[in-house]
DNA sequence: TGTACATCAGTGAACGCGCGTTCACTGATGTAC
DNA sequence: TGTACATCAGTGAACGCGCGTTCACTGATGTAC
């Protein structure tokens, strides 16, 4: 049934593929901000009218880039995870390298959907699956380091708003994590973000720079704090 | 000296801060790439061009904003710490929470100092020293703590690389503390600005949202990770 | 204290630019009979 | 297989907008004598 398509179908289907291509492009030399229809049109030989066969708005074009970018980080980090050998340690740090190298490769990409929100754009809800996708895999290694045999003791709960977020999350996302390991995975996962951010945005340019050394010290400072075994 | 003023200069010192803080208007409704001197010059009923008395280019405005986000977050820091208790997990805690606050007060100034860049824009060398004043601060109450009784003992340094990086900055920033607590005072100082970011640009909405028991469990968690000893 | 000149703030017009979006249109592709 | 009509991609001009920066200028303030 797919494979019956028509030439307009298939060309609609390559075109608008085209146009987030040099969106990207764009992205990359100018910043979200700058990103404009007129010159994607410009760039891809047609009149800057055309793009609204593709795109509605410019904003449409915007949420179809932040789904893709936030898709392509996931899709990366599950592939990092599936080449990661079984050790819940290695798994963590095959995950926040994968993640930390895939905001190298696409800058613009990261600030698109983790840097300062676009102004006068509001994310719609069709952003929210794909966005969660990365923090549920660092949830899901944490888990896995649960299940472990060396893994310590759990800490006490938080009580109070905090244990009543932290148990509305984990009886949607994770069952058998107890609470302060997912508070934990939380920190972690707002930690690799932070340290991620610095390092892109300059913030670490006359102290950890290059930031590589420091950034495997915290991801296993952090593998630590979730309480995932130590390797041997 | 300082007194003996002509109408000039008192004129050109007043009309200097009514663009800033006009600017900085702009910067809370707007953001701050939608800046502009010409909005600027409108609103404070001047020619767009006489704003060229005042700063030499968008870029000098700028960077001006940019200082003053810088001081004001880091003079509030200090007023803080001046008003905190002796402990040092208190002082901690009182550092953090007046940098998540000043956050909340000022968000369009945050995104402006520790957001994405400006496209085009490159910080100065005059912004380095009042931006280095908040992580100063973050490593000395660490310091504190390390000089306290009931401090453990300090993990192993780093080796490699990030020993190499640890040990120019303990020498120049911190001669008292060993080099493992300083690079974890460095993790936490990534950390609470990667909550912070991640709370104001809205990636905590459906799992931590309010986030001020997450805030306040993680600056616990930190205070942990530096070394802090715990009260009482 | 008064005058002559230098300095400087602020004006308004202009340059050249780019933007998102709309609209009536042409011409190619697809569909029903 | 051929024809008549409907659908759709793409065009080019236009609307109305805002931007940073430059420039020659006017008129007020400051300074030296």
């Amino acid at each position: 049934m797919t494979a019956i398509r028509t030439a307009r179908e298939r060309a609609r289907e390559e075109l608008t593929r085209e146009i987030k291509q040099e969106a990207r492009r764009q992205l990359a030399s100018e910043g979200a901000q700058r990103l404009s229809l007129r010159s994607v049109a410009r760039e891809l030989g047609m009149a800057s009218s055309a793009i609204y066969r593709y795109f509605p708005s410019r904003d449409e074009l915007l949420t179809a880039l932040i789904v893709d970018a936030y898709t392509d980080l996931a899709d990366t980090a599950d592939a990092a995870l599936a080449a990661a050998p079984a050790a819940p340690r290695a798994r963590w740090r095959a995950l926040c390298t994968a993640v930390r190298d895939w905001t190298h490769a696409h800058p613009h990409e990261y600030a698109l959907v983790y840097g300062t929100p676009v102004p006068g754009y509001r994310a719609p809800q069709e952003t929210v699956g794909p966005a969660a996708r990365l923090p549920l895999a660092l949830i899901a290694v944490a888990g896995e380091g649960r299940a472990d045999a060396g893994a310590p003791p759990p800490p006490p709960a938080p009580a109070g708003p905090l244990g009543e977020q932290l148990s509305r999350l984990r009886a949607e996302l994770a069952p058998g994590l107890p609470e302060a390991v997912l508070a934990r995975a939380a920190i972690a996962w707002t930690q690799l973000f932070g340290m991620i951010g610095f390092e892109l945005f300059g913030h670490l340019v006359g102290s950890f720079d290059p930031a590589d050394a420091f950034f495997a010290h915290a991801v296993e400072e952090m593998a630590d704090l979730v309480g995932l075994p130590a390797e041997g």
